[in-house]
DNA sequence: ACGTAAATTCACCGGTCAGTGTAGTTTCAC
DNA sequence: GTGAAACTACACTGACCGGTGAATTTACGT
């Protein structure tokens, strides 16, 4: 009985976004995606050509989402060391609820880092560069003398922060990282 | 025809750490580990009880040299930020080899991230503990205040680097955490 | 009413996975 | 020279892997 196509899509993406993202993308069958998402194996393959291709996807998917939160948390009130404190305050915060499991796009990135042409590298890259960009955006506003690199230093942070709150599941890590981004953009000022 | 033990169980070790580090915890077996050593997966299970088990001495394994290299790579002439930008200098070249492919720790926790009570984890946990406390010893000789929450900041920084660069494939998210921990140094002193 | 394309199902394939069983061999310390 | 430790060889298990073939059901334009 075929139901809407991209519907069922959907819901296949979002079956694989809640066990990749939870157990890893080697730990996850095909199988156990098609059973949660309420499918046979083939209707997968039907939508998806390979599981190579369906974890592409399971990022592009969450690129957005992604990026939007990011904004939500550092919020557009203050200065940018005000609103990177905020980042990482809500960051801290957020990697204390019980499905957190770091960065989807570092884990994948992590666990295909040899598999050089990966659409899930690229996927990843490309959501890092947005991520990157929106910093750009906001250090470029306040009279900052090269904000590229306070951009990729404030990157570096943010990821760095994530790693470290996973490794040791404790949120003071969001702090340091929230006080080295203080010390950064104080100082550079124009 | 008995070799060693000991010597036959490193042999194992080598292999595992070479197969490990480049293709990843989930994508290497225990055959293909076995195989490179030189030894059937008998032996392999006469040493170690499983391949979890096998993993966390992977770990432990490379926790040593890690902490030894990073320690080379700071040196110990000058102050803490003229060795964090050596080190920083110095990741960003080493990053840059073929092999490369970033923190073995860090990649082992995003695999195993919802594993909570596995070994790698304890052992990766174990070995950024080390880092930190090198930092924080570091740190603690020169008079800044609040060492603690220094070194905390400049582990995000190392790994966040880290990160970037495995992402990215560009060793230029060195030179940034690099600045970020003069930024973070010349700031706090007592 | 009919044809067709999209969407879906069930059964199945060859291969690989971690781990075991059985049976025998080699070295070395005592 | 005996016994234990350290191995080899290799077949095997049962589960699971990614992926497929052939048939089937529905919606929709005509």
């Amino acid at each position: 009985m075929p139901r809407d196509g991209l519907l069922t899509r959907n819901q296949i993406v979002a079956a694989a976004d809640e066990l990749f993202y939870s157990q890893g993308l080697h730990a996850v069958s095909v199988d156990a995606i098609a059973e949660k998402a309420g499918v046979t194996k083939k209707t997968f393959y039907y939508h998806f050509k390979s599981k190579d291709d369906l974890i592409g996807c399971y990022l592009d998917a969450r690129d957005r989402p992604t990026v939007d939160r990011f904004k939500e948390w550092a919020g557009s009130e203050g200065s940018v060391a005000d609103r990177m404190t905020r980042f990482f305050s809500k960051l801290g915060r957020s990697s204390q609820g019980p499905r957190w499991n770091g960065c989807g796009f570092l884990r994948a990135a992590a666990e295909l880092a040899d598999k050089r042409g990966h659409p899930a590298l690229t996927a990843a890259r490309t959501h890092k560069a947005r991520c990157e960009q929106w910093l750009f955006e906001m250090v470029n506003e306040e009279d900052h003398s090269d904000a590229e690199t306070i951009a990729r230093a404030l990157m570096v942070l943010i990821d760095g922060a994530v790693s470290q709150i996973l490794i040791h599941r404790d949120a003071k890590y969001a702090t340091s990282a929230g006080l080295a981004a203080r010390s950064l953009l104080s100082r550079g000022r124009r």
